[in-house]
DNA sequence: TATAATTGGTGTGTGATTGACACGAATAGG
DNA sequence: CCTATTCGTGTCAATCACACACCAATTATA
């Protein structure tokens, strides 16, 4: 029973890549410059080097497309299932990663062919099972962002409250209570105000960041038992 | 850019199998005939079939260890670092599944070397990084348990309310508080009684069952915001 | 057949959390 | 100085969580 007696499949790592421009949930795609779906978009992804961990290749594919690379990066799901890929049995291990927008280095990811920002609420068609894969991550981000903290990897290092609320209203698709939203954060402790504030149109807003010796990961009281 | 030019890693799916037993929370693992690890024990687990999908395999695995298909499964993680696996590069899709004891085939999984239970609370050594699938699995079950109504998936299809919670006990480590757990079970609208009582030591149990049309993935209290 | 042992089943009260709701404060620009 | 804009704040009612103790129905045993 040697690994060289099965015939194997191709590993990829596909990374969708979440921000928030322009008061708007976008994903960066590629439109793809080769057969098959040639011309149609796509999540950007690559070949898993025989040497590399997952992790590495979906961190390289990020740093490839957007120039940034310490950001929040999740593994989603991976997908395999035989057909998905015109070429050949190809399994997809697929992350996401959150991104600032103000971290994004101008005009990067021009590695061949087009890449640029879509609204997750006006998609593209996309190319191979691209569709699902951003469908789930889309209900994965939402869920995190209900009960975890995450919803700061979305902005930059420091933020006002009106600004997270604005993340998270978007990500969620509603709007909420702003008194509420704001005893909610403030009383979980992981924020904490930085004592400058930010001026602009109207009064100025207090500036926060995320507290890193704080969990981000805080648990919502359990449903069962 | 074809598929043929890049080296392929060997894909496994493994999948860790929960049961209750003798009031105990235990795994199904398998003693290694081959080197490497040779000895050791390990999550049950094999290579993905080039025209079969990941969850095919999954199953395909557990019906070998266990006799049993109609159970719940779901992926967990996909473990990749290179260096895992001493032969080469492997990447294992890594799923967990809940099987009622009541449901397995007495003495299956004997497709060579010796299989056995354990207690995920007195476990060998295991082989390659099983150990550390093995803690992620316990931590996501324990999730899955809190926030969902996954535990019935541990039980027969009949159950009383004490067996229920007995399983919630053993999972997650604590005693729950009886008038509690049957409230929030109750009121929650995932099980019904059949009418039926179960005799034995003490007052006879009412018997209920899992209402497959319930949405057992209730959704707790959001945190956030 | 009485009694003990065992497991099943039930309700209340208190403190905490949620969610709905409206207005004054601070600034920039005209 | 007046207006427009965004920031920041508190209360109340309803609901929920959690702690807590006893009677009921049966089996085993004296």
């Amino acid at each position: 029973m040697l690994l060289e007696d099965y015939p194997r499949p191709s590993v990829t790592a596909d990374v969708i890549i979440f921000t928030l421009r322009a008061n708007d949930l976008q994903v960066l795609l590629i439109k793809r410059g080769h057969p098959p779906f040639e011309g149609m978009w796509a999540i950007p992804g690559g070949f898993v080097d025989i040497a590399e961990s997952l992790e590495d290749a979906a961190l390289r594919e990020l740093e490839e497309e957007t120039g940034v690379r310490d950001v929040y990066l999740e593994q989603l799901y991976t997908f395999g299932d035989p057909g998905r890929d015109p070429r050949g049995r190809t399994i997809t291990v697929a992350y996401f990663a959150l991104v600032s927008a103000a971290a994004i280095h101008p005009c990067a990811g021009d590695d061949a062919a087009e890449a640029r920002w879509w609204s997750v609420y006006d998609l593209p068609p996309l190319a191979f099972d691209h569709a699902d894969i951003l469908t789930y991550a889309l209900q994965r981000l939402r869920y995190k962002l209900e009960y975890t903290a995450v919803g700061f990897e979305l902005l930059p290092d420091t933020f006002a409250l009106g600004e997270l609320q604005a993340a998270y209203d978007i990500v969620l698709g509603e709007t909420l209570d702003k008194r509420n939203f704001r005893r909610k954060i403030l009383s979980a402790g992981i924020i904490e105000g930085i004592g400058e504030y930010r001026a602009g149109e109207g009064r100025p807003a207090k500036l926060y960041r995320f507290r890193d010796d704080a969990v981000a990961e805080v648990k919502a009281r359990r449903l069962f038992p």
